[in-house]
DNA sequence: TAGTGGTCTAGACCACGAA
DNA sequence: TCGTGGTCTAGACCACTAA
């Protein structure tokens, strides 16, 4: 038997670093069929669990997914992005025409399901950027956005209680414009906004309320409204499935 | 024997399940040692390639990672980012005051590594953003940021190689001000701002190049310089860390 | 029902790195 | 030197799903 495993990077690596190379050159295009495990066992003389592992490397690059079943197999992905642009998208002009921010955004094609309103105790990290003494209630609205029966961001927005008290934003339907309108309407029409933005993997609670694939991070962005005197009335923590989102920022110097 | 693997979740699913409500509930804070794998083994009465594989599902989500050797073990990781604000950085009182903008950045804490500058053929989705008919040569700067000894970017710029000839942006130090500023002495200052955002797993070479962790994404930012008359005069893609950065964008409606 | 990926074992040996 | 994680095997059985 040669030397396998001596110094050298581990047999797992170099077979998926071929088909990472493969995958890089065209050669195995999007949507493609990665030889399987039993493809990989016979060409590279090794036992299963090592050639699962090779494919298990370019899962969690996010290269590769796997389909059970009869016709399943290993196949390449795609990467086919929506557009938020984070500035446009907030201009007075698009959330005062009637629209939802969130219908503007893309086109319309995305659908709003499991729309929730609650009023609840502020979370701490909440209640600080909102400048609330806790326990302070809030209102809780989360919702998930879909396109095309694909789930592509969690959202949750947080409001004072007492601020919203009574109007459109604790039902679910909010009416023309959302609720950066009906904000406007109370006297407290958001005017400043700070996005914070940061990228991890998924907690699994989240990959499976997105049904990500293994391999594909998250987005979280955190937006802070603020009324022309800065008070802080809406915190916004979106979680977005990174494959499905590329995030533009415009502005001058 | 019990049955075990039914049809439940997998066991190793089950343990990292335990482990990570522990961390989640600060009972293994960061820093803490998670239990190895002989102790799983003992523990759950399972084979090793199982305790294994409960500890790489932690890894690959970015809990933990692993130090080999004696006094080595698995260990929970910690968040302490640091903040880059993409707009008020690139504001022409912070770049036309004698800094350059990744030392107002970060306080002047991150060190410029293996800056190296070249004239190369523009990458065809280069040549698209700054409107160059390939093949379009284009002074390529690249570089590595490193905070604390731990390199967190990698950034390259892509100029028009004729806009830039003979100046000091062909150089290795720039001087004063950065390359914007360098721009703006020849008559081509950037006033206008886009950066386009995704997040993915890293490529192989990244994960080296910025010694990430597993189970770390990197966001990949890509913004385009343009002057007032809407020429695109320079793109600079950065790969982050994602670990080691949140981003701010601040604006108004 | 066939064929794919998914889980698991028991045991072996290697690589690393602080003491 | 020794204890840790890292790699690998040969074989078994399960789960899923299109045909």
């Amino acid at each position: 038997m040669a030397a396998t495993h001596r110094n050298d990077p581990a047999i797992y690596e170099r077979i998926a670093a071929e088909l990472r190379a493969a995958i890089d050159s065209g050669e195995l295009g999007p949507g493609a069929r990665v030889p399987g495990e039993d493809e990989l066992m016979a060409k590279y003389n090794v036992a299963r669990e090592t050639a699962r592992k090779a494919l298990a490397v370019l899962k969690a690059e996010g290269l590769v997914f796997a389909k059970q079943g009869a016709r399943g197999g290993t196949f390449v992905r795609e990467f086919r992005p929506l557009l938020r642009d984070g500035i446009k998208r907030l201009s007075a002009r698009q959330w005062g025409s009637g629209r939802s921010i969130w219908e503007i955004d893309l086109d319309g094609r995305p659908k709003t399901e499991d729309v929730t309103v609650t009023v609840e105790d502020a979370p701490t990290w909440v209640a600080r950027i909102l400048e609330l003494d806790p326990p302070a209630r809030v209102c809780v609205r989360s919702r998930r956005y879909v396109v095309e029966d694909k789930p592509v961001m969690l959202a949750t927005s947080y409001l004072p209680a007492d601020l919203v008290a009574g109007s459109r934003i604790m039902e679910v339907d909010t009416g023309e414009g959302g609720i950066y309108a009906r904000l406007k309407d109370l006297g407290h029409e958001p005017k400043h906004f700070r996005e914070d933005i940061r990228a991890r993997m998924p907690r699994p609670e989240e990959a499976e309320r997105l049904r990500l694939h293994p391999g594909t991070p998250v987005v979280v962005i955190v937006r802070t409204a603020y009324t022309e005197d800065g008070r802080a009335v809406e915190v916004n923590e979106m979680t977005l499935d990174a494959w499905a989102y590329v995030l533009r920022y415009e502005f001058d110097s």
